[in-house]
DNA sequence: GGTATGCGTTCCGCTATGCGGAACTGAAAG
DNA sequence: CTTTCAGTTCCGCATAGCGGAACGCATACC
């Protein structure tokens, strides 16, 4: 290698390219980690243990792990947002009057992320937890903030994560996405036809501030089960009055919201 | 610096260290970080933009901050562990039947980390979250994992870590420590009498697998409310109860659990 | 009980890599 | 128009991180 790096250090993304191995393989032992991500063994084992030492993969004599100090890291990411604290107990109310999952999603780096989600009495109990993420062009939640989000943004968003399919119904041309985005913008409301797994379908809200999107409520469950009234109808309502409310409270409450830090 | 240090990564501690700070003081900008942390600016930027890079760090404008990526590796470390899923349903039901702040704790690293918490109908709404840190000699968790360690862990951990005086009633003395513990075991029930946070109790049981506790159970209230009769006897009672549930499960689903990966 | 195998750790020498200082840019304030 | 300040880029140097090889240390195999 000849040029200069970009200005970007390696160890670093050494570092977490073996926390994101973890990660995805679980507990793992220090030659599969090595073999996986095609290191030396010496300098997968010096990664590692300087992972250890700052606590952040733990070991089990011969597997490595992650380490649970994430979690707190993990929670302070979440609870940074000005969003989390106020949207979590609409997120529970909708799960708990429609009976399926609740969502409540917010845009990072391009992706969606799940800040909430709760699970109705009669929820599908699929592995889309807190945390997850999700392209915005094949979601509900992604379209409803995109529709919000200035044109350049978009476009941005697109070229660095294009239109993947995941289902028979994902749109995967850009027009058709941006014609999209405009009914989305007129009705208020987004929904996913089984775009992003099939036999799921979803319905979102935006809520903005100062007219961008800062996130966007959102309600799933099995396509059979969300039928045209049901869903066009009185679902949107339901969230679109949660979504007004939530509008309210973040102009309102601004810069004045006491963030709980946690100390230490 | 002449020797080599020790076998271990500077440029990895550096970039946490940068993480631990927009942890603690909040969304911020270069300077102050660099400052903060002593570091040149250049290297401070080269850092921020490497994490920004991979997506662990999110600026908005002229401030960054924990990126939200670090809520899905957070998760991922709470439910590699195997007492993760099993346990939260128990906790919400103590929760419930007690009115009181129930939690969960396991140890990493010499410390207790929250897996669970959840606030009953009339809990404090103090900040220890999931994810949060605590000293393990001055918890009713804490004294209930250590009852069940062996003994040159116990000293291990002491050693890395310890005794300092949270409250008026903490232990800060290691033989009085041995002593509590012993006691501990004999009840199998572990109590915090306000010596974490003044005016705070707590009552724990360890929850075992092959004689070794995998965590803990815990109540905790203000301490004018838990009393002596209720918290001695009624409480307990049910802890032991649901730890006894959760044992036999443990040694039961063995590794015979499944463990829903969350692919991707 | 000796040998083989496999995994993890330590050692070592090389050079790429990360470092701080200084120079540059660009915006906002005076 | 100048000054100031925060952030970014440039640059040369020394060190820190790298891979390969040697070393331990088990457990398995004969």
């Amino acid at each position: 290698m000849v040029e200069r790096n970009k200005e970007t250090i390696q160890a670093t993304k050494t570092s977490f390219e073996i926390v994101h191995t973890l990660q995805e393989i679980g507990p793992a032992r220090l030659s599969e980690i090595a073999e996986e991500l095609e290191l030396a063994e010496s300098t997968t084992h010096r990664h590692l243990q300087t992972l250890h030492d700052i606590r952040y993969v733990s070991r089990d004599g011969e597997r490595y792990q992650l380490g649970l100090r994430f979690a707190r890291l993990g929670r302070a990411a979440q609870t940074c947002d000005p969003a989390y604290e106020m949207t979590q107990r609409h997120v529970e109310v909708l799960a708990e009057e429609t009976g399926e999952r609740a969502q409540f999603v917010v845009e990072d780096h391009g992706l969606g992320i799940y800040l909430h989600v709760e699970t109705g009495s009669q929820a599908v109990r699929v592995g889309f937890g807190v945390g997850r993420q999700i392209h915005l062009h094949s979601s509900s939640v992604g379209k409803a903030i995109l529709a919000h989000y200035p044109h350049e943004r978009v476009d941005e968003i697109l070229d660095q994560w294009g239109l993947p399919a995941h289902a028979a119904n994902t749109i995967t041309d850009r027009e058709a996405l941006y014609e999209e985005l405009e009914t989305v913008r007129d009705r208020g409301v987004a929904f996913n036809r089984e775009e992003h797994v099939d036999g799921l379908n979803g319905t979102a809200v935006p809520v903005k501030r100062d007219g961008r999107a800062i996130g966007a409520l959102a309600v799933a469950g099995p396509s059979h089960r969300l039928t045209s009234e049901w869903l066009d109808e009185e679902v949107p309502d339901m969230m679109l009055a949660a979504a007004n409310e939530l509008e309210l409270n973040a102009t309102y409450a601004s810069d004045a919201g006491s963030r709980d830090h946690i100390v230490e």
